[in-house]
DNA sequence: TGTACATCAGTGAACGCGCGTTCACTGATGTAC
DNA sequence: TGTACATCAGTGAACGCGCGTTCACTGATGTAC
C-alpha cells in the first residue's frame, strides 16, 4: 500500500517513541527490536526502512528523549524555581515510571558504553541542561558547577530511589537529595 | 578429576570475580555466561555446579562487589576525610576503569530492574554506605541525609563523566561534584 | 473519466548467531579393604 | 602396600529460543495518458 505524504515520518516517530519507552523501561541491551516495532504497531521487517541499525535507533531515540525532556522543563528564575524543578524530578511518580521519565537516570551506564556519536549527542544535551539550570542563578563558572552537581545529584538520587527495595529507603534517597540541594542553594 | 578440598570454592570465587568485572564493564544484560566462565578459566557447563541461574550469579557477584568496595574504604573522621574519599572516587582512573570500580555507577539502572532479593541486598549495602559516610561527621539525621546525597552525587557524577564524549566535559563533571561537595561540607 | 503502470511503506518468513540452560560423560583424587 | 570403587568438579556438545538483520513480496495510492 502507498500511504499519505506524512505516513513514513509518522511511523518513524512512533518507532522512536516506542523505542524511547522500551529502552528506558527495560534497558537498551534487554530491548528487542521486534518488541519495539510491535509497540509502534508495525512488524519487525519495516524497521530497516527507517533506521540503519539498532545503534542508529538508540542514538536517535535518545536524542529525541533528551530534547523533549529539556524543552518540557521551564527555565528557572532563581533558587526557588530551581528547587521546584528538582522536587518535580524527584517525585514518587517519576521514581515509579521510568518509561516516561529521565533518559539519563534510566540509561547512563549504557550511554557510557555507546559509540562516540551517541556520547557526543549526550554531552551536548547535558551541556544544555547545565546552561538551563545555571541561567537563573547567575550563570557564572560557580553557578555552572553547582548546576552540573545538581544534575548529577538528581540523576543519582532517582536511580538509587528506583534500585532499593523498600519505599522507606526510596523516599529517604529522594528527600535527602532535595533537602541537601536546598541547603546548598539557600545556605 | 577430583580436586583439593578448596577447589570448588576457589573456582566459585573466580567466577564471581570474573562476573563482577564483566558485568561492570559491559552491563549484566550484555554479558554472556560463556564469556564469564571463560574469564574464570572454566567452560560454560561448569556454571550450574556453582550457581542456580544467571540471576543468582548477578545477586551474588553484586553482593561481593559491594562488600569489597565498602571494606576497602576507610571510615572517615571529619569533613576532610570525607572529601578525600570523594576525590578518590571521582578520580580520572576510576572514570576510565569501570570493570574494577563502583558497582553502583556501573549497574544502578540494571539493579533497579532486578528481582526483589537483589534490590534488598543493594539497599542494605547503600545503608551501610550512609552509616559509614555519616559516622565521622555527627551521625545524626541531617548528617545521614547529607551522606545519602553525597553518595548520589558521587555516583551520578562518575556516570556522567563516563558517558560524555570529551575529556573536558568529563573533568568538568568530576570537579564540579567535588567542588560542590566541599562547599556543602565546609560552608 | 478510465486504465495501466510506477512507487514504496510495510509484511512476514527466513538467515546465522549467541543466549541461558541441560546432560551424558570424563578422570583425578580420596576411601575401603 | 596395592587395588577396586565412589566421588564430583569440570567438559563439551546439544537444546530451544530470541536476537539483529535481510529480502522477496504485497498492495494502496499517485501519476501518465
Amino acid at each position: 500500500m502507498r500511504y499519505k505524504n506524512d505516513q513514513k515520518s509518522v511511523s518513524r516517530q512512533r518507532i522512536l517513541d516506542a523505542a524511547s519507552r522500551r529502552f528506558k523501561a527495560d534497558g537498551v541491551a534487554a530491548s528487542g527490536l521486534a518488541a519495539v516495532m510491535e509497540d509502534a504497531g508495525l512488524t519487525n521487517g519495516a524497521f530497516y526502512t527507517h533506521f540503519g541499525s539498532k545503534d542508529d535507533l538508540v542514538r536517535e531515540a535518545l536524542s529525541v528523549a533528551l530534547q523533549e525532556q529539556l524543552s518540557s522543563t521551564p527555565d528557572p528564575c532563581g533558587a526557588d524555581a530551581l528547587l521546584e524543578i528538582l522536587r518535580t524530578y524527584l517525585s514518587a511518580g517519576h521514581t515509579k515510571n521510568p518509561s516516561l521519565g529521565c533518559p539519563s537516570a534510566a540509561l547512563l551506564p549504557e550511554i557510557a558504553r555507546s559509540p562516540l556519536g551517541t556520547r557526543r549527542e549526550y554531552e551536548e544535551a547535558v551541556g544544555r541542561w547545565v546552561d538551563k539550570l545555571s541561567s537563573g542563578v547567575g550563570g557564572d563558572v560557580v553557578a555552572r558547577r553547582r548546576a552540573m552537581a545538581l544534575f548529577c545529584l538528581a540523576v543519582g538520587a532517582l536511580q538509587v530511589s528506583r534500585a532499593v527495595a523498600s519505599d522507606e529507603f526510596s523516599d529517604f534517597a529522594r528527600t535527602s537529595a532535595v533537602d541537601t540541594a536546598q541547603a546548598l542553594l539557600k545556605g
